[in-house]
DNA sequence: CAGGATCCAAGCCGATACTG
DNA sequence: CAGTATCGGCTTGGATCCTG
């Protein structure tokens, strides 16, 4: 099977890159792994998402958003309330991240170990 | 579902982000995905892979080898000649990156719709 | 509370040139 | 052929301070 689903065409090839270096940051895979227990305000997310700097959780956020991956609801009352939720389409992506989680879940301790291996012997 | 395999605790956390953070790069998926279709020399992956620098490239084969997902073969010939080849955790990784480029190709040009609509509005 | 603005250090990455 | 070495621009991201 090739995992390539696309031809080589590089401008496909970019396009599809150019979505993955977006989606696959550290971030925003922890972001939507919060959000997919559910619609969450912003300092939920923020003490969900460990070691995360304002700047970045809002950041990471605003380009969720662009995406059309969560939408924003802001609540016009002192003290503001902000609310973010998955779209239909970041809910579609929950699934292959959890793959990816799961997967990373598993090896972490095997790629730990071939790393030490690898550093050793140079 | 819970997207997030870990628990709350955050030092696993940071170890998966860690795993995610070096898999999820975008050289590493497109040299993954070229090497899916079987061992490989490393001039056929500078080819496969369009725009990559041998830089990169060669950064991008040396952490994957590190991380005990790519083997590297030298045969001492002249001049020399060196094939990489994924192990079997790295064929691991196929599926849940199969996935995340389906998802990508998929979702590609809704993702830019959303884009150009947001960028309008601001 | 939910950000916006600014500053700045770290490091990534491409281009280029060189080598066994 | 398959890298290594070096340089410099540019992005990234954390820290800090400020505001409606």
């Amino acid at each position: 099977m090739d995992v390539r689903a696309a031809p080589p065409d590089h401008s496909e090839c970019r396009a599809v890159a150019d979505v993955l270096t977006r989606i696959g940051d550290k971030w925003t895979v922890m972001v939507v792994g919060a959000l997919s227990k559910g619609r969450m305000r912003y300092s939920e997310i923020f003490r969900q998402v460990g070691g995360v700097s304002q700047r970045m959780l809002t950041l990471t956020l605003k380009g969720l958003e662009r995406d059309g991956l969560v939408s924003r609801t802001v609540y016009p009352t002192i003290p503001p309330r902000v609310e973010y939720e998955l779209t239909p389409r970041g809910r579609s992506l929950i699934e292959p991240l959890h793959a990816l989680m799961t997967w990373a879940h598993a090896n972490r301790a095997g790629i730990d170990a071939c790393r030490q291996d690898f550093d050793r012997r140079a």
